[in-house]
DNA sequence: CGCCTAATTGAACCCGGTCAACCTTAGTGG
DNA sequence: CCACTAAGGTTGACCGGGTTCAATTAGGCG
């Protein structure tokens, strides 16, 4: 039932990091660093709650989280998923008053870190502030995909777009095999994310299936054919990848900026010593 | 023809500030302090080209501009927009190519500061730091909120609630009059943001103006029944107000997270410090 | 076995898109 | 001073993708 539990959890290589880009790195890293509490939580309950404010940064370790609004009408709209690696609760920390709640899909394990952990990090790496400032852009990149997504977007396309960019960033995260993935989600959540009905998500899969471009079944998605899916989807990963590649390439400024003379190149210790 | 003519520009009052909340503040008063080149721009022209790199912030000094991409079909998709005393530009530097374009909307004037110029001022002044952290995690809720907009309203609900925005917005830069602004926007335009056709804007626009709901013409807008409007369009300017609110209130830690013991209260100097 | 959640399929309806025409206004050049 | 042009705004008729409502099936789990 779980979906992901086809991966390891704890025994995951502890070097090679689980998660996604920049900050998962970081963020797990950081976890251990510091031992922050980890806490196991059950699938479908709410670990941030709009309105509330948070002290503590979370990472996910393991399972399939995602953020949401209820709207007025009670229709709840997804705005992105936080997938294993990756650390969340920065708005909740930031804003006085969380804009979204934070729902498990599986279950799920998470480290919470108190901020007041983290600020004497940062004057041993300040590279940490980079990292995390450039997690924030990459998020609105994200969310600013879904938005064009939603707003351009055909059924088909939309749909598409989102199995695509989940196929990219769990690879990243080391979370695919070959051209398949373990994917949790319901249609209802799936349709709450793209803003469609679960009965067009339904007719939308079917379509992508007849078309031979996916095959599903027993929550998991193969995609049959990458480059006709991306070319339907208008799907371009340059605002995932490009961000990935950035890092690595220049990791290592004093400050979230980069082209300060030579912090292009890299001098200063790789970003996993945090915790060490 | 401007739209924006009626508010002075440069004799607005200095300390006031023109802009949004935090970057803003701090964007006039960095761009002050550092007499970063000041560059004027027509209207309809690109500052920003989405696939180039940048290294330079630039400050919105008077006009309005639209951030945006293109689609593979041709649509175009506004993502935000850039009123007057808002920074932006810091996507493209921290990408190695910018995923956005940046457009203007009217005629305005631009102040670029090199990166290069900010790294040292984070030394004296790591406050700054926390204003470009928040500054990039409140874009994302409003590009969320945006989301949202399409993803779930009808044409009427997106409409309003992007006039909403838009609103209180400039209220906070001291950009309205009343209930009512200018605005500069064309219809296409404001399709182009919510994701509906020229021609439905148009008719939307009328339905709201016959429902007594809004006034317009003449490139200005007032707003005649807020409340009602606000309903209609399930706003809720907590993505936009709460975070002034937030910075207001605790604009002081020495580091992008707040709660340090008592960083909530005021000890460090205000943030208009960094120039002089 | 029976309950509950998720997936599936059908039929009728409607919001917003598409296509096309026309109007209004500002700018341009003679 | 007026004729011409172009951009933006306005309106109508028709169409279609996606919603809505509703019923049925399939798969855990007590």
């Amino acid at each position: 039932m779980l979906g992901v539990s086809r991966t390891s959890r704890r025994e995951a290589a502890p070097q090679a990091s689980l998660g996604l880009p920049e900050l998962t790195y970081d963020g797990t890293d950081l976890a251990r660093g510091i031992k922050g509490a980890v806490k196991q939580f059950h699938r479908n309950k709410d670990i941030v709650v709009a309105g509330r404010h948070y002290s503590t940064l979370f990472v996910n370790l393991d399972g399939w989280l995602f953020r949401y609004k209820i709207l007025h009408d009670g229709d709840r709209q997804i705005v992105d998923f936080i997938l294993p690696g990756q650390i969340f609760g920065l708005q909740a920390c930031l804003f006085q008053a969380s804009l979204y709640s934070i729902e498990t899909v599986t279950d799920t394990s998470v480290a919470s870190i108190p901020v007041d952990a983290i600020d004497p990090l940062f004057d041993k790496n300040p590279g940490l502030a980079k990292a995390l400032f450039r997690s924030a852009v990459r998020e609105t990149a994200i969310v600013g995909e879904h938005l064009i997504d939603t707003a351009r977007r055909s059924a088909c396309a939309r749909v598409g777009h989102l199995l695509l960019e989940l196929f990219v960033r769990l690879r990243v995260a080391g979370q695919t095999d070959g051209l398949s993935f373990a994917i949790p989600l319901t249609q209802e959540i799936i349709g709450d994310a793209v803003g469609l009905t679960t009965v067009h998500v339904n007719r939308t899969l079917r379509a992508l299936r007849e078309d031979k471009l996916i095959q599903f079944g027993d929550k998991r998605i193969t995609i049959l054919d990458f480059e006709a899916l991306s070319e339907l989807s208008d799907f371009d990963d340059t605002y995932l990848g490009e961000t990935a590649g950035a890092l690595r390439r220049e990791s290592v400024s004093q400050y979230p900026f980069g082209t300060h003379g030579n912090a292009t190149s890299s001098e200063a210790p790789p970003r996993h010593d945090i915790g060490t």
